[in-house]
DNA sequence: GGAATAACCTATCAAACTACTATGTTAATA
DNA sequence: TATTAACATAGTAGTTTGATAGGTTATTCC
């Protein structure tokens, strides 16, 4: 299931696209406008920078722009960054043990069509298609 | 993400699929088969049994059955079954608080449509696909 | 240059959930 | 009636979630 950590930033980078014209956007002004705490948002942005998706400043009249357009960023990229990954079961985690019955194993095939499904809508949806509210999965 | 809970059941429904020939299959065969404890199957089953899907047996020569063909059997009914509910976001599951901001919620229809998503590929498939390895989703 | 500002960093914490184990009880059959 | 196998309930160590709190560093404006 996808966490506060990854609903939330995918609601600061909207912010952002929608709120920074020129100017970087205050991620105390995202918080009052989302009606959310400001010291968990700074839990949770550092990813988002380390990702390379939005930019910092600091200091008077800084704070943070997307480091790309809205059309070319993926939800699923934002996904990515706050959530560390998207696997839908432990086996396919990246860092999971290896599992033994895994070369016999009836329902690994289920898995890993369901990650592959997950990253293809996650990623066929960009940050401009959410503001303007284009959100439909054609498969594939 | 999905739960020990919803993979064991998965393979559980798998192992009694192909080893009822006309007798009840015990669950101590099942978890001896699977490499899974017992006593953990046995806190996991009785949700398959409430919801249906298996039919048991009491006593000696007891154990479960399928109570549908495994054709007619899809992932996604177990699953359900299993889990509870396969809900991807908190605010999407049956007994969430209802957001004051869905009306005005951007990300709302991003995870609707991948509950829908999620119900459709996992209800495409079933039980004899899953033992026959046919498993590819063909959307909508 | 110093005050204000805003990002950044680290630690802590209650509550919930996960993945079990343990100990029994009930129901059906041989 | 002994055996068998499902059913029921309680407990528990470890992890994750969703935060709060307090302090530090970097930048800009006056």
């Amino acid at each position: 299931m996808i966490s506060t950590k990854g609903r939330y930033a995918l609601r600061v980078v909207i912010d952002i696209a929608e709120n920074e014209n020129g100017s970087p956007v205050r991620l105390s002004d995202v918080a009052a406008r989302q009606e959310i705490s400001l010291k968990y948002l700074e839990l949770i942005i550092p990813s988002l920078t380390k990702a390379g998706i939005v930019l910092s400043a600091h200091g008077k009249g800084g704070g943070y722009r997307l480091s790309i357009t809205p059309d070319k960023l993926k939800v699923g990229d934002v996904l990515r960054a706050a959530e560390g990954e998207l696997a839908p079961v432990a086996c396919l985690k990246c860092d999971a043990a290896p599992c033994d019955r895994a070369d016999n194993c009836k329902t690994l095939g289920i898995w890993k069509e369901y990650y592959r499904l997950t990253h293809a809508y996650f990623d066929s949806i960009s940050i401009e298609d959410v503001i303007n509210g284009n959100i439909e999965f054609k498969n594939k």
